[in-house]
DNA sequence: TTTCACACTTAACATATGACAAAATGTGTG
DNA sequence: CACACATTTTGTCATATGTTAAGTGTGAAA
């Protein structure tokens, strides 16, 4: 429009500006009409770069995770179960439960907020798969920890309710910027022989070594129902399912049964997956476990025992469930 | 606050919910009016909240400084000058120059992001004292950095432009939760023998010492001018300061005067300094100088021919005006 | 050259926000 | 019990914000 000295320079400036304008907003708390008035720019303009700088990750807001185990649910499940870290999803509503969506929408921000919270630099973190991990990759802030390696826990499938199980991988390094490991097969397989196959196929058992030797895990539980996606991904059958109920089990983690003491149980189709191992789940130092809703209570109170757990990111309900165990 | 003897309960729990209503607001991007409901109070308690959350830190919002330095001004003066990095404060306006105070907040905002981007874990910094410098430590964000360690560059002075000198480096030091370490005696004493004096008494000594060994350091650089603060410190008369200009001296930084080259100038009252030397100031690997203002180009410029300078931060006119040179 | 995509502008609007005052509610103390 | 004190609530207000829609200039491609 009018000419001004700065249209040529800004080409390249266009972070600098951003990045500016980021400051002057959320820095000084100057309004967006003055910082406006001041960039020779209209308002929308302004709210444009706002927008984009979020975005890019040029401004990040981030929540200090450490606040979030500081309640005394948090304390008390961290004491009677022996946990490094509780978070706990506070929201005070008991009468007014909203729907699930609201709930694991919550859960999985205050997950977000842990995992930045205990990650450390070098770290090489396990990343599983499901509708709980997807939406806290999701709303994984943009940040920065030096030399993180995200690694798939779990081969590729898809559900109807996720769209492909590398998104959770993929999305969260791209967050974080690590680098990312992906298990470049399927998830699981026709045959147990096949899977044998598969395991030994260089590239893949490379993997699969890799995944002994990770510094944590971000995971969830699943409940054994016919509604759990196992079954959406075409994992199980609806018998197969039951028939590892009936055998005892309470869970599915990285999409394998366990029963209530949280140790594993050999049912189909656990010999034709191509995923990590629940003996390799328990090694990592740092384990979080990700858990919405007071129906997966059997389900986690399985995992605690079975030392599957040493950091725990649940809701208020939840919480209150498994403390009253 | 501490008088109130409220239980560890209703203390722990609130920062938890603090958190948890600055995820759901920054995180989740729900309305006040959406979290009030579901946390069952009012509108205005989740106003109150959001605000505590910012104050205390529970909410980070950062400004990634990496972005500030990308501009081609700023590329071009690293350039020239073979500086590690430089941020430049863009604003625009060149007929409607506004007042001074807000060149220097934005500056200042720069400046507090380039410290965040350049401190390191276990940095010990050496922090001067000026108006700029205040400006900068006062619009620091809170931010964590482990093991840092903040030190006092200059004894204490007070002027009318800046309430105490101490106030840089505490106030620093708070926003990066590092240990700080004063320099307990005056800026400038009487006479040159009292000095040494100071210098030896073992408590100061020390501190004296341990300005040899710092790994960065935030300083700006004052012109030679009567309103300089050093006159209003009480530090130089009027006289001593036409006397420094006399004798070639363009700049006063960290209340040691220098000359168009960047060296040294004996003038009073420089025997009568309890701060770093000149010769310290050039031993940090990192040495940040925050400048604001096109009149400080002759200073800054020494300053950087001085080599005191590894890493500039500057507004856009007077980082222009230095590439004129 | 025309055409198109793009980024920006202006203007207007509904909504969200921050600030305030006054009333209500606890909470612990004397 | 009454009191001071802090916190929350309720209601109101001006202002800031996000979002549209329609118009305008610019540069690149056809």
């Amino acid at each position: 429009m009018q000419h001004s000295p700065q249209s040529n320079r800004t080409k390249g400036n266009k972070n600098a500006v951003l990045a500016n304008v980021a400051l002057l907003y959320y820095g000084q708390g100057l309004t967006q009409i003055e910082i406006a008035k001041r960039m020779q720019v209209s308002r929308a303009t302004i709210v444009n770069m706002l927008r984009e700088s979020r975005e890019k990750g040029i401004v990040e807001i981030r929540v200090d995770g450490k606040h979030l185990s500081t309640s005394n649910l948090a304390r008390d499940l961290r004491e009677k179960f022996g946990l490094a870290d509780v978070y706990v999803a506070l929201s005070d509503e008991r009468k007014n439960r909203s729907d699930r969506q609201d709930l694991l929408a919550h859960v999985a921000q205050v997950g977000a907020a842990a995992v930045l919270d205990i990650a450390e630099a070098g770290d090489r973190i396990g990343v599983a798969w499901g509708e709980t991990v997807l939406a806290l990759s999701d709303v994984m802030p943009k940040a920065k920890i030096d030399d993180l390696e995200i690694c798939q826990l779990i081969g590729s499938m898809t559900s109807s309710r996720v769209p492909a199980s590398e998104n959770c991988a993929i999305q969260m390094a791209n967050k974080l910027s690590a680098t990312v490991f992906t298990l470049h097969a399927p998830g699981i397989v026709a045959t147990p022989q096949l899977a044998n196959t598969f395991r030994n196929e260089p590239t893949i058992k490379a993997q699969l070594e890799r995944l002994d030797a990770i510094d944590m895990t971000i995971a969830s539980i699943g409940n054994i129902s016919p509604e759990t996606h196992l079954a959406d991904a075409g994992m199980a059958t609806t018998s197969e399912i039951k028939a590892a109920r009936d055998a005892g089990a309470v869970g599915i983690i990285c999409c394998r049964y366990i029963d209530a003491q949280g140790a594993a149980l050999q049912m189909e189709p656990d010999a034709r997956l191509i995923a990590i191992s629940l003996a390799s789940l328990r090694k990592p130092r740092k384990r979080l476990l990700v858990v919405c809703g007071i129906d997966r209570s059997d389900a986690t109170l399985a995992a605690l025992r079975g030392g599957l757990v040493s950091h725990l990111c649940v809701d208020h309900d939840l919480a209150e469930d498994l403390l009253s165990r």
